[in-house]
DNA sequence: CCTATATATGCTCAAAATGAGCATTAAGGA
DNA sequence: TCCTTAATGCTCATTTTGAGCATATATAGG
């Protein structure tokens, strides 16, 4: 039989809602950051209060408003993280015993373009700049070489090998599947295991070695976890579902959308298949216009979302046609690198 | 600046942990049940105490072995509800004030067998006793045609008709994207709006149609909405994660371990073309022996699971080759219907 | 106007993955 | 031995990918 719910539970739980605001700007992803009072960045967050707020949504959508004056469109939810001793900042921020515990239920939201905020309360970061061993757009991060997998062989050997091992070949591609970029957060919580991120020196009452102090920026609370199930999630998605255009204008050329997918998956894309599978998925329709770059060279038609396919179809998402060795498609700073 | 939690949340929220605990008998997808005390279903669940439990898992794994004396093995988070009103039952449980939510955190379990349960308080059932228009093994199920999509034809045309026509369509497959055995959520949910389901008309405080009695069981709160969750993220998931080895016993035939697909997806598979995808995949591994058909015929070898790729190659999960027409491939019913 | 440079776009070719279905093999039963 | 029932082996035509060459159309500089 089930057991009632009617004995007061012996600690309260409060519900935090928290928002991964994404969006690509100059070929890069950003995320939406509010900073605290003493300057430390995290997500736009905020309790859940079930006599205002009917849904989880519309509670997110108005903490969004409030804290950064920006509304949200496309919007899902990602994960609800109810583990002890991860959410050891909003402890101060509570108001109840010791033993209250927080849970954080994080949604990604999209938006076409980065949002004009005020800067004194909230702004758009790179989310590269929170998790540099994610961004291989330029060639494998040399911080992963030099410092992370050194790191994590240590740890390896320092307990439980093999299984250990196990799990850090999986997350970092050395097995023969190679690196799957939508196992960022995989990669993430064996950092925090392996202290090698600031946050898991905090959450033990302990400084961060000099290493920490190189694996990306950090959060406040568990945000930088969400931000990592965010990225990792959007990255899977893409392939079955067309929500890449969640994150562009209304006309676009298809080289910004190929920019846009290879912000987000954090490698690059051949460019002649990506526009095959593009032209044939029919998202996508050609317009009239044509936009000329900057740099010179033949301009490029313009698109627009094909909105009947995107509701017929249930589409499938684009191809993602990986980069092998470097060729004409390559990126701009890829050309340059050799 | 987020809002700080200080201020003690005008109305409480409790946090419910509930179980889907899914295992294949008899080519047939089962799903543990707990029976409360006026003998209506529901999942194995209960409060999360954050005093108890450090984690939700923690607290989900004690609430289904003292519910269900059942051990689980491998689960895997599915999502968090947190809507009003669609909990209505389960506030007669609890003891707090009018307005106390609950939040549902639903969890999915597989188990490569069905535990023996006591059955004065659990037991299996088929999941498409509950969802019986999400099984085609045998065909079309005829209530869709029958009874369902008429209804949701009226239900369109009363209100809102283009956009209702669109979810219709996409959900139930009317579009060219066909049938997509993955969105049982969204299908229940359309159904709960248009009332369709016993659950709509209980949280309206009203009765329920005459087509209500046909379109499955009913459980308790939202636990069929949970089970429609889990039914979709493992037919999902199925695509691009070898779980399906989660629901296999030890040793196994491949023709029974592609039931054990079809009972999960809801179709027939081509027998041929899914072998040659699960021998290319490598997750499995050919033993000495063979295990003779009851109904004569050849004896078929019995294959293990490859521990080794599923670690090391982050594996792909199965094909799933769709049958189109009948042929051999059919299943035993599928042969005998014609 | 002509040339070098920088992209956008078209197209080709081979390899791999899929979808269908025929043919053969190995048991049990009449 | 012949028939029925499955398990397995294989073939063939399509599609879908992966790579990369060839053209077309701008801009910038003589």
């Amino acid at each position: 039989m089930p057991q009632s719910f009617s004995k007061p539970a012996p600690a309260s739980v409060a519900i935090a809602l928290n928002a991964v605001l994404a969006a690509v700007e100059n070929e890069s992803p950003k995320v939406l950051c509010v900073k605290s009072e003493d300057g430390r960045l995290g997500l736009p967050y905020g309790p859940f209060n079930p006599a205002l707020h009917r849904t989880f949504e519309i509670g997110l959508r108005d903490w969004v408003e409030q804290q950064a004056h920006v509304s949200l469109g496309y919007i899902e939810q990602l994960y609800t993280f109810g583990d002890k001793g991860r959410e050891a900042p909003a402890a101060a921020l509570k108001g109840g015993a010791a033993d209250d515990r927080v849970v954080s239920v994080g949604y990604l939201a999209l938006a076409p373009e980065a949002a004009r905020v005020n800067a004194e309360e909230a702004g758009w970061r790179d989310w590269y700049e929170f998790f540099p061993w994610e961004d291989w757009r330029n060639g494998p991060p040399a911080i992963l070489e030099d410092e992370i997998l050194p790191a994590l062989g240590k740890w390896t050997s320092a307990r439980d090998e093999s299984a250990r091992r196990a799990r850090v070949g999986l997350a970092f591609g050395l097995e023969d599947a190679g690196w799957e970029e939508e196992r960022a957060l995989d990669r993430y919580e064996l950092m925090y295991e392996a202290g090698l991120v600031v946050e898991a020196a905090r959450d033990r009452g302990a400084r961060g070695s000099p290493l920490t102090a190189k694996t990306g920026e950090s959060m406040i609370s568990d945000h930088r976890r969400i931000l990592a199930t965010a990225i990792g999630r959007l990255r899977g998605k893409l392939k079955y579902r067309p929500i890449i255009f969640e994150l562009m204008p209304p006309l676009f050329t298809l080289l910004a959308l190929q920019r846009t997918v290879e912000a987000i998956v954090g490698f690059r894309l051949h460019k002649q298949n990506f526009r095959r599978s593009v032209a044939q998925s029919g998202l996508v329709v050609r317009t009239k216009g044509s936009a000329v770059q900057e740099t010179g060279g033949r301009p490029a038609a313009l698109f627009r979302v094909n909105r009947e396919a995107l509701k017929d179809r249930a589409a499938k998402g684009l191809a993602i046609p990986r980069m092998k060795r470097a060729s004409d498609s390559g990126g701009p700073a890829a050309a340059k690198q050799g």
